[in-house]
This record gives C-alpha cells, structure tokens and sequence, in this order.
DNA sequence: TATTGTTATACTCTATAACTATA
DNA sequence: TATAGTTATAGAGTATAACAATA
C-alpha cells in the first residue's frame, strides 16, 4: 500500500512541476505575468473580500511571500490595498481595472495551455474521476491544515 | 471542458503544495533532509549509472540548481561524485553508505507520512485510477519535454 | 495577549548566461 | 560546434523571527 501511494505522490509532483512550467512559461511570453501572479490575482478577483491572509490560507505560501508578492502586483499596477473598515489591521485587496481587463485577457490563456497538456492523454471518464479525487484530497488535507496541523 | 481542466489544475496544485509541505517537514523532522533532497538520492540509488543531467531531466528542475544541490549532497557526505570513464565531461553520482543508510531509514517515514494523508480520503479504486491517469499524464508531459519542446 | 501584517536575514530555487573541459 | 557541468547574477520563494498596529 505505502509503496504504491508513493509513486502516486512522485507522480504527481512530476505533473504539477512541468503542468505548472508550462502554464508559466505560456503565460509570461503572452502576458508578462507569472504563474504565481495569476492565481493570486485569480483568487483575489473571486472572492468578496481578500486580504493579505487569505491568500496565505489559500495557496500555502508563507505571509513574508505573500506581503511581498502583493507589494509587487501594487507596483505593477494591477492591484490595490485599501483600508479595511472592519480591521485596521489588515487591507482589502482587489484589482484595479488593468489587472481586471490583464486577468480576463490571460484567462484563456492559460485554460487552453492546461487544455492542450490534459485533454486526451487520458480518457474523459479517467479525467473526471481524477478531477473528483484530487477535489477530495484538497479539502481533506486544507481541513488537516484549518485545524492548525500545520 | 477548459474551465473543468483549470479546476483540475488549481486542484492540484494545491494538493500537491500541501502533500509536500507535510513531507518536507516530516522528513526535515525525523532525519535532517529535506524532501527535495530525498527525491534526489532515491533516483541516484535507484538509477544503474546518474550524472547531474539525469537528475535535471527527471525532477525538471534547472542545472545549476542540481548542481548545488549535489555539492551539498556531497558535503553532507551522503554523495560522491566519481570520474565517468565513458565521458569525462561528467561525473557519475553515487550514495555513500552513509547515505545509502540515511536514505533507508527515511523511506518508512516518508511512505508512512504520504499514506496518513492519503489513503481513506478517497476510496481504494479511485486511488487507483487516479495514479493511472497521473502516471499517463507525467509520461506525456515527459514526452513532450524530450522532444525538445521546452 | 493574540492577530495581521511588514520587514529583515539567510538559504534554496528560478532564469539567464558566461565559461571550461570534453565529445 | 555541441554537450556536460560549474559558476555567477538578480529575482522570488522558503523558514524564522523581530516588530508595529490593532483586536
């Protein structure tokens, strides 16, 4: 059992290292945006409010990283901290209108980039029970980390 | 399709952050190594001959890296670099015993820390098709990157 | 006191490229 | 000329921790 698990994890960091080389390398040449800066600014669109925390939670990134990554979308030009009513302590985050129209520019962008790498490597059925696996997975293993496991 | 693709993406980035974060920290714990570090002695141990190329071209990561990591492998006195007799531009890799025990010792550790994390969140036979579908997805992605195409 | 950041240090990785030695 | 590897730079991530402001 362990054994086969194993593989299974070698396996899937060896997919999600050259997934995630492709998808960046495709999205700086068409956008001058990183991997990285996608999914923050992706996370950021999607939720009501989004602070500095909240993307920690979300990605798994340390607070440091995650402080200096928003630093550099500000200076970019493509996000904003704004004072947060409910506690000073922390600012809302959200686009402004260049990182909007960038994000909905580079959204299909990397869709068709993660497409072209999946789509018919494995059978429509195997894909969706992966899908449904790896959704299970994730919440399993972010309710471990919610619970302050680390 | 593409947004069902993109969800499997961001999944499993996710998944793959967390699962490595628990065994990075688990093996740091127990044995002093990082999970890179693991990676990389366990496809010297298990390779016939390994260069610094091998290295590269399996855990896609970049040469200079591999390099300094190999230089730390060898201060650590886990590894060695010997003259290759078929091609002096390299050198072939090899575990000292030192490291060759270090390694089995920590193999337990990172089995036992991938299964706790793994095995019962998803039924046996979903396990399964999901380590098919991703060891079909690492085998063309690898494809892929040996036919020059970054 | 605990939480939300910001900032700093030291280390490892990235991309890129110059460079050496060998094929 | 091309390949294998080392070395160097700058930028971005890691861990860790000190720190300020606020809850």
């Amino acid at each position: 059992m362990a054994t086969e698990v194993t593989q299974l994890f070698i396996d899937l960091v060896r997919v999600e290292t050259r997934l995630y080389n492709a998808v960046d390398a495709r999205l700086r040449a068409a956008h001058g945006l990183t991997a990285g800066q996608y999914q923050l600014m992706q996370i950021i669109s999607e939720r009501d409010t989004c602070r500095v925390l909240d993307l920690v939670q979300e990605t798994a990134i340390t607070v440091g990283a995650a402080s200096k990554a928003v630093d550099r979308l500000e200076a970019a030009g493509w996000c904003r901290r704004a004072a947060n009513p409910d506690d000073r302590r922390s600012s809302l985050l959200s686009l402004t209108p260049a990182g909007s129209g960038l994000l909905a520019q580079a959204r299909p962008t990397f869709e068709e980039e993660v497409a072209a790498r999946v789509v018919g490597v494995v059978t429509g059925p195997a894909l969706q029970q992966t899908a449904i696996s790896l959704a299970a997975l994730r919440f399993s293993l972010e309710r471990h980390q919610r619970a302050g496991e680390a």
